[in-house]
DNA sequence: TGTACATCAGTGAACGCGCGTTCACTGATGTAC
DNA sequence: TGTACATCAGTGAACGCGCGTTCACTGATGTAC
């Protein structure tokens, strides 16, 4: 027998029992593109992805968490989505972001839209990780926006309201973008809007005082 | 037989159906605390409206249906606080504004909580049928801010724009808010984010230069 | 007012179906010697 | 390297259950005369 033999084509035990995790995730993913995960059952998963429907529970304890492992996968697509507008800052800080975002968007769209959906829906140990996650994300924004120019003495208060703004009106952007998803004319309007409502904040901050 | 016997005090048959009808959306809205739509079964909401599961089909053609009726009555409530704010205007708008969405949110919560877990969930109709509402509400109030005084020069697409802004500002903080109920600390650091996030929002608009 | 008939909201039995979960199993992979 | 045993990812049968929907029905309400 040749150096691949059957064993070593499909891997170790343990590879191969990651690689049918990754199967049902994905499975998962694709079909919550018609449905929310209250709508979804086990054994569509498990039929999705090749697998009998008992052998679900060698990877997952119920879908819920299968949900809140989803939640991770596509948080590491949005966080990834951040690294790549802080690593390159264009002279239009606000047109580099947006078009990232689109460019994020439309290669991910499975992630985001489950993000966007699950964010409040019926399923609360799914609802929870996604909250604490963007929780998160704000607070590491805020660090971010510390470190501009002539935003070193805000008030880390306000730099969290503002993070909590900009992160809000992100999603907000993302939710329009897989609305139009096709539409290039739409597309175009959803960019332009979306670049607006970014310089109309900038424009508050620029103004900003701290009240009271 | 008094005035008052069987019949009379039951009401017409139509009105009894109009009770019966009204019971099952009430059920439904109360059962929608805990899951979403798509995990809420028609058998579910016939035992808690009092009724035999096949007596639904009197009032709707499915659950989904009864979703969208759910909407209807949902924005009719968003609608009636928003005529509230328009008709009591402030000296100070801002807070004014955030006063009445707290008191509002607080007098209403299974319809707020309704519109927000939905408008992106399972159930195609009845998503559009929010996103529908919510694109009208958008017209609605940027006709609302051309009154505004020294805002009546602005370009109809930046009006539209802002009143996007707000409308999504407002669903944001709906979400926060139905977060921390019950929690008066978490309230009053809620209503403190909203108001400033409002304020930065007017700061941008007072400097806002139509671009291009 | 009284009678005969029509309407129709709600009932209750029944159906076939997909669901989540249990259990004992198989057989390839992994390990100890 | 070869052998004997352990591990464990995936199988397949079986279960009881709640689901949406059908159908023929009941009996109070409504209407025509």
């Amino acid at each position: 027998m040749g150096v691949a033999d059957v064993a070593s084509a499909a891997g170790t035990r343990q590879e191969r029992k990651r690689r049918t995790r990754q199967a049902l995730l994905d499975s998962a993913l694709r079909l919550l593109e018609d449905t929310s995960l209250a709508g979804l059952s086990l054994r569509e998963v498990t039929k999705a992805a090749g697998v009998v429907p008992t052998a679900f529970y060698r990877h997952f304890p119920s879908m819920d968490e299968l949900g809140v492992a989803l939640v991770q996968e596509s948080m590491r697509t949005l966080r990834a989505m951040l690294r790549t507008a802080r690593a390159k800052p264009a002279d239009d800080a606000i047109r580099g972001s947006v078009a990232i975002l689109v460019r994020q968007v439309g290669d991910h769209q499975p992630h985001f839209r489950f993000l966007i959906r699950e964010r409040y829906g019926g399923v609360a140990a799914v609802r929870k990780s996604i909250a604490g996650e963007l929780r998160l994300l704000g607070s590491e924004l805020a660090t971010d926006l510390a470190r501009y120019p002539g935003m070193g003495q805000w008030d880390p208060e306000d730099l969290r309201m503002v993070a909590d703004l900009m992160v809000g009106a992100m999603l907000s952007v993302v939710t329009a973008l897989l609305d139009v998803s096709g539409d290039p004319r739409a597309l175009a309007e959803v960019v332009g809007t979306a670049e607006q409502q970014l310089r109309l904040i900038a424009l508050g901050m620029a103004h900003w005082r701290r009240p009271r």
